[in-house]
DNA sequence: TCGCCGATATTC
DNA sequence: AATATCGGCGAG
């Protein structure tokens, strides 16, 4: 477990895949498969961390594992996962989620009866988790928002890698990786 | 089903 | 002025 996050930011973008995302949060209990990621890297222009550390970015700069939750747009929330040593500003963003527990109450605060609307974007799965931004500068392994490694009995297949999605600077970076043929992604 | 557009706050 | 998004709308 240590070492899949502190592992070069690409690898654990690849990595998280499969991984479940779980949340205890006062509502109850949500928790899915995370099928889609992107990294966010040194040198690279789309980074927020790209230019100098600030008040919005400093969380990609925390350890390994390090919570980054930011607002978008003014409406939406993207939740990131600090990644390499502390003091290097890069993460990866989780941009969906196979839902898999606490399904009713994702789709009562998603307001939808559709699963594969639940968690099939950055902002979506965010709202569907009870995910907030007073999570910020949390700790994955030591919250109440937390990863597990794959089930036993989960198998997945094989990684499709594309440039990432709603991004106007480092288009041609191939840091975009999902689970081929899974339902429950971003878009086809 | 696709594509355009507005919402709306924080950063640059 | 730009933005790591989403849902509603109208056209086909």
């Amino acid at each position: 477990m240590n070492t899949l996050l502190t592992a070069d930011t690409i690898s654990v973008a690849k990595n998280l895949l499969g991984y479940r995302l779980v949340h205890e949060s006062d509502e109850g209990i949500t928790a899915g498969i995370i099928v889609e990621t992107e990294a966010y890297l040194q040198g690279d222009p789309a980074c927020h961390a790209y230019r100098k550390k600030s008040v919005r970015n400093a969380p990609m700069f925390g350890k390994a594992g390090t919570i980054y939750v930011y607002q978008i747009y003014g409406m939406h929330f993207c939740i990131n996962i600090a990644t390499n040593q502390e003091d290097i500003g890069e993460a990866v963003l989780i941009r969906a989620l196979e839902p898999t527990e606490g399904i009713d109450l994702m789709a009562q605060r998603r307001k939808t009866d559709s699963i594969k609307n639940l968690c099939s974007g950055p902002g979506k799965l965010v709202q569907a988790m009870g995910i907030h931004k007073g999570m910020n500068h949390w700790h994955i392994l030591n919250s109440d928002l937390t990863i597990y490694p794959p089930l036993s009995d989960y198998q997945y297949s094989e990684i499709f890698t594309t440039t990432r999605i709603g991004i106007t600077q480092g288009v041609d970076l191939p840091y975009r990786f999902y689970l081929k043929d899974n339902p429950f992604i971003s878009r086809k």
